[in-house]
DNA sequence: CCAGTTACGCTACGAGCCGTAGCGAAAGCT
DNA sequence: AGCTTTCGCTACGGCTCGTAGCGTAACTGG
């Protein structure tokens, strides 16, 4: 995954630890779980984990780099199974979504780590590749099955696809973040399948369908 | 606005100056600008406000309600003119969250609040009333002018018509705040117009219409 | 005018966290 | 062996926090 910095220079003395870093990551997580984003400190969690504080900063560079990496390997668990149709496709993935932001850990870290990166270039550039593109990929891949099957027209030019699906991530991946920490309320299969409504029929669609199925 | 806390006992006393109050949310907006929301300290923004640092402390619990109270000036800015069609009225309530998004102030602010109110309650609740309300009212203002048109159904359920209100700003707002926060590209008038197009009239839409007009 | 009440500026303080330096010991490689 | 890098530990200056204590300023009611 290549998440701790490397070392400076080559090989040739005592290698790093992979259990601390095992060990590091996971007190991270339990960190942010117990005590939030906020109060979460570097040497609580050197404490947790069972290392000394410096190990930490040879690894990370600060609290930012260390969440990032902790919670990035959350995302790895994200798979979408082909459920046969692009309506089921979009509610799984929506519920996939749901789940891991529905963690404390994650909850409470993923804002924390986008603001950071909003005055960090290379932090962000780091939960792009580290969190976005695993949550992207299931959008690419369901978007590839729905054309596979004639249920979306595939678009030849390259450049206007890119686009396209950037554009139906950002919809899908912020109304959900935007539903489960601005809103606060629940991502559950009721709200799914509304969802799943407006993105495939649009707003008259969605108003129309009563809360029946 | 009710933003500062109100004194505890009733009125008797001298009375809480409200240039400090102008002086100290302006100073705040200035240091989010100046050194981002990780950077800002309570004692930074009592010396630009030529304030003592306990004045601060009397009138806000901390940072965050600080912060929230400051940007949420900014959000009263926030009007929706009656352009004449709902696509229109979409295009419109999604450039002027561009607009707020884009000033560096609320970029740095905005997600971070939100982080904390994920492990504070009370916080939460401030952003949502001081922020989030704000923003909902274009999204409820451009439904009813559309329903006033003939261009959406008017649901005659009052509780399934909260519902679907609610879905319509999670997808405008989130959308909008992934697009310019998470995934850091530019909200210009040219995204808008596909954004518009999907939620209108769905995926297969979006993705028919190519980059002309 | 004068007592009562509240806000203000200022100073000082203990507490906590940050990030680093310096040390001796451990664990690999050639 | 000898070299190189990591490790745990201790200690440190620097910064921020949030509060306490004081004298002064502003406004109100008798």
């Amino acid at each position: 995954m290549q998440s701790r910095n490397t070392p400076p220079t080559r090989a040739g003395g005592r290698p790093r630890s992979a259990e601390a870093d095992t060990a590091i990551l996971e007190a991270t997580r339990q960190a942010l779980v117990d005590l939030g984003w906020t109060k979460l400190t570097m040497g609580d969690v050197a404490t947790r984990a069972g290392v000394a504080k410096t190990t930490l900063y040879r690894r990370w560079a600060g609290k930012s780099e260390l969440v990032v990496d902790a919670v990035a390997e959350l995302f790895d668990e994200l798979e979408l199974p082909d459920s046969g149709s692009l309506a089921a496709d979009i509610e799984g993935v929506v519920l996939q979504f749901a789940a891991l932001l529905g963690r404390p850990e994650t909850k409470t870290a993923l804002m924390a780590v986008v603001a950071e990166s909003t005055t960090d270039e290379p932090l962000r550039e780091r939960v792009r590749a580290s969190i976005v593109d695993r949550q992207k990929r299931l959008v690419l891949t369901g978007r590839a099955r729905a054309q596979a099957r004639g249920e979306l027209p595939v678009e030849p030019d390259a450049a206007t696809a890119a686009v396209t699906a950037d554009l139906i991530f950002d919809v899908i991946a912020g109304a959900v973040v935007h539903r489960a920490l601005v809103s606060a309320e629940p991502v559950d299969r009721e709200w799914a399948r509304r969802f799943t409504l407006l993105i495939l029929g649009g707003l008259a669609a969605a108003a129309a369908s009563g809360p029946g199925a």
